[in-house]
DNA sequence: TAGATTGTTAATCGATTAACAATC
DNA sequence: TAGATTGTTAATCGATTAACAATC
């Protein structure tokens, strides 16, 4: 069978660098609070004050997406803001689910920073039964039988994880093979996942550690 | 007055790179996980493996500090974990305190994960009159004006912020000013701080949209 | 036009990795 | 001794920054 040679084979990944895409949510952030004040355009050099890192990295970043900004005049705050929520997907609304009902899992399931910056908490999961059931905020508790169906249903991709560090790597095996592919780790604990899953972290503790050594 | 010259004024700063200590406490987590398994040596290879970065690099970080390990046989689990613990002063219980009380707060402020791995809130505060004196816990929610009293009580050096975003600057600002060193942001803004404070962030709104991009 | 700011290039800076002698 | 693993060196890799022509 006779195929056309793409130039760009799907199989191959983004030559963008992780950490210039780690960077755009911080633009992006920065964009909206700037659309929210009734700015109407910026500067990288602006930018960058804003957010404490140099203003040619800004620049630099972006030139890996398109050309953005105008010479003598910057950015138009809207459109660059814009075009970031596009460039992260984030121009439509995400479902996510919480695995744990504990006392992290009840905060994040409340939490309604989500839902303002494009994410929305469809479900909050946990094994045991004297939580399944309970209420937490607008959410009812559910089993973990439960997974799959919801996770079909709203077509789930992202999940934070809030169980003991000590059900961590069991319970992401779980949910990987349920369909999640993104995890956002509140557990202490390094995952193992498959290289086609993502996993962030998040553990003040090692926040605090580490200012801890330069006191 | 004579002063003996010394080879290291104690004014210059350490010239260990950032990334290096920002990585200890992530050894440091294993470390104790490989303790309280009864664990008695493992060796670069084996923390790599658990972390999934490179042993040469652990080697490397390592270096900047001694010579933890013997050829042969790696490093004794609770002799390394130890000297982590020196080097990041953690070899102490550090006071902290929590400013606001709302869902984030209140959920830092009962988190345990503090206090096992060295870290005790020994306060919360808020600003909201409704919320004065109410228990979060076994905290009683303190008002404001009382900062400077418990900051001088406990010498306390960290903060962590959880207060709403356009509160944050001013906030840090009135707790730098009582004597915090460590602050340790929870709400979604960059802070401008003097460089003798340590700012560190989680957002994790941030972290979904970062893993957004590759869905 | 004069001033401001972009996008991009090339240089610099710093971090990671491979490799291996030393040695337990 | 043979096998394993360290600490360190040098090479590689990648990220940041300075500088500036282009141009709004």
């Amino acid at each position: 069978m006779l195929e056309t040679v793409s130039e760009e084979p799907e199989t191959e990944t983004s030559n963008v660098p992780d950490i210039v895409v780690g960077r755009l949510p911080l633009y992006l952030r920065a964009l909206s609070e700037m659309a929210m004040a009734g700015k109407l355009f910026t500067s990288s050099q602006e930018l960058a004050a804003a957010l404490g890192i140099s203003s040619a990295q800004i620049r630099k970043d972006l030139s890996h997406f398109g050309e953005f900004g105008k010479q003598g005049t910057g950015y138009a705050v809207l459109e660059l803001r814009d075009h970031l929520r596009q460039i992260l997907q984030l121009d439509r609304e995400w479902p996510v689910i919480v695995i744990g009902a504990g006392h992290i899992g009840s905060a994040v399931a409340n939490y309604s920073g989500f839902a303002q910056r494009g994410f929305r908490v469809v479900a909050v999961f946990d094994n045991a039964p004297e939580r399944i059931g309970t209420s937490i905020g607008a959410h009812r508790v559910k089993a973990m039988s439960e997974l799959g169906a919801v996770i079909a249903q709203w077509r789930v991709q992202h999940a934070m994880l809030t169980v003991p560090a000590e059900f961590a790597q069991p319970v992401a095996d779980q949910i990987i093979v349920a369909g999640i592919k993104a995890i956002l780790n509140y557990a202490p604990t390094t995952l193992a996942v498959p290289p086609q899953v993502h996993v962030e972290y998040i553990d003040p503790v090692l926040h605090l550690q580490r200012m801890t050594y330069y006191l």
